[in-house]
DNA sequence: TTGTACGCGTTATCAT
DNA sequence: ATGATAACGCGTACAA
């Protein structure tokens, strides 16, 4: 194990003291062009390398930013770390996975551990809506940017990435309306999260605009699996007057339901149209493509990371809240398209 | 911002040392149980939480673990990622994400930089076939564990852990064989990776072990995308004599051909069975579901950090080379389910 | 412009 | 069993 050369090494070797040289690498003003230049020769020559852990102890700066997923096996939040690691790379910053699988225990460990390792900032989607607020507390007190994405929490103080999930949404019925659909169901998801909520509003709202009549029995909220997608369809095709067209707030239980009504003998989207929500790869490789809602997953990555380097850049006093919100995009395919 | 209360403060306040308050954090053996006690609860009563960067800067350990991968959102290192977190996570480990998107100087770029934040260890997948091996003896001469998983470089020293490409090839290739495929065509890649040249050799060898003729026209390299799997499978098609069955070493080449095999009106698996590699997600999905190899990813993860983890509980002296190797498993479906 | 001296929080090595 | 002190590598207020 060779031993990693210090600044005072590099000191050493130019009779200089350590500060002269730490002040000469970091570009101090008050430092002749000469010394500066002779030290980052000679460090460049030793092949110095800046301790980081020592600097962050110092400065208290990891240059360490944490992010929070409930998975990263997930297409949608691995685009968005994708997104996010891009944009902090190159500044320099690391980035740190945690994963919550929707435990709560594990959201408030893993932002405690994030917090004892350090971080510069915090970077989550909210996984359990019902994650007591102490532990986002902690985080602002101990001045740690905290940024949500996606899943957000509605915090004073707090900056936000979001899609416009009540948009999308609205523009996924509106669409299937346009398609000359009567009567539209929703695929819903557990609406203590805004973002089912939103979807769900949206849903209802384009509905009520249009002249359709809303009916809550073609509503129902389940988890996104596939599964759930045929188990509610199933219901949804015994009614006497059934439905003949799907919004679902997840790929996932679509595709359930395009296989339910496969199964069932009837056509889609002749008989029934479908429109699903995150827009997943597969729902483009599918023979029967899938129509959904597209949440630009990398951009929200990209600018979830921009948020915090905003963030760290401004001065400590002035606290500025963002809220970005992206507006999704309609991939309209053939699950939908009858005309 | 509250200040964080530090060993001192507790040793301050039970008229101790802030040595004696260390060893009785650190189950120190010469440590009177009555003031281990003590100093534990005071601890905890002060909120007292372990600067892990003065640690690490002391011990020289980060408890943080770098991993390189091509890409985040692809569901193989996705799925990777996932097991080595939740491996790691419970030993008090952070997992800290690169990005290489094949490119040589990512690679090393990567390395140095984690190198620099004084990670405990390297997992990486190889992204690059020619990167310099410089980089990764600078690893070595730190005594940074290096770990490979899934696409490895053989070097000294040096774990890894991989899948029997070699073995998955060959059982894909005997079951096209077993439903009757005389003439069975290889989509490869890029076969200065060791995992490209395994498929093709196990592929190869299935061929010859049962009286097929092998031919090498009918293997043709590509990247792993659908419009690949596509186009070559257009000329596959074209010939006078054309292959029966498709043995593809990615799922989206495998998906490319059998969009194009339909196109031209044959069916599968009746005229051309296709088997995959990956068992990506969307395989399962499809209505013509796609036979693939599955190569359990978040296995591969948690081998992998329990490699790891070995190493570094290892006394350094005695260096241990681990080879790993996973047996893969063929997903029959559809695409290939003649009988 | 450069040097001196100290602190960041912890652990390890001496003593006592 | 506990205390005193140094050291990890860096940055910075203060002095020169």
């Amino acid at each position: 194990m060779k031993k990693k050369t210090t600044i005072y090494d590099i000191a050493a070797k130019l009779n200089l003291t350590a500060a002269t040289v730490s002040r000469a690498l970091n570009n101090n003003k008050k430092i002749s062009e000469n010394t500066r230049k002779l030290v980052k020769q000679t460090a460049l020559e030793m092949n110095y390398e800046q301790n980081t852990l020592a600097r962050a102890l110092k400065s208290g700066k990891s240059f360490n930013v944490g992010v929070i997923v409930p998975r990263v096996d997930s297409n949608f939040f691995a685009s968005v770390i994708r997104g996010i690691e891009e944009e902090l790379y190159p500044k320099g910053y690391h980035v740190i996975i945690c994963q919550t699988h929707n435990q709560e225990i594990l959201e408030t460990s893993n932002i405690n551990s994030l917090l004892n390792a350090q971080v510069d900032g915090v970077l989550m989607s909210i996984s359990n809506a019902k994650t007591n607020i102490e532990v986002f507390d902690s985080l602002l007190q101990k001045q740690v940017p905290l940024i949500f994405f996606d899943r957000k929490r509605e915090m004073d103080g707090i900056s936000s990435v979001t899609i416009d999930d009540f948009n999308g949404a609205y523009t996924a019925t509106k669409h299937l309306i346009d398609q000359g659909c009567k009567k539209i169901a929703h695929l819903s998801n557990d609406r203590s999260f805004e973002i089912f909520k939103d979807r769900y509003a949206g849903y209802k709202q384009a509905i009520l605009d249009h002249g359709l009549e809303f009916d809550e029995s073609l509503v129902v909220e389940s988890a996104s699996k596939i599964d759930e997608g045929k188990r509610i369809t199933k219901t949804f095709l015994e009614m006497q007057n059934r439905p003949d067209g799907i919004f679902s707030s997840s790929d996932f239980t679509a595709l359930g339901a395009i296989q339910e009504i496969k199964a069932h003998g009837l056509r889609i989207p002749q008989d029934i149209c479908v429109v699903g929500f995150s827009n997943e790869p597969f729902t483009r490789f599918m023979d029967l493509s899938i129509s959904s809602v597209d949440q630009s997953p990398i951009e929200m990555g990209r600018l979830t990371a921009q948020a915090f380097l905003e963030e760290v850049s401004i001065k400590k006093k002035l606290k500025v809240q963002k809220k970005i919100v992206l507006q999704p995009e309609l991939i309209i395919r053939k699950s939908s398209t009858r005309y």
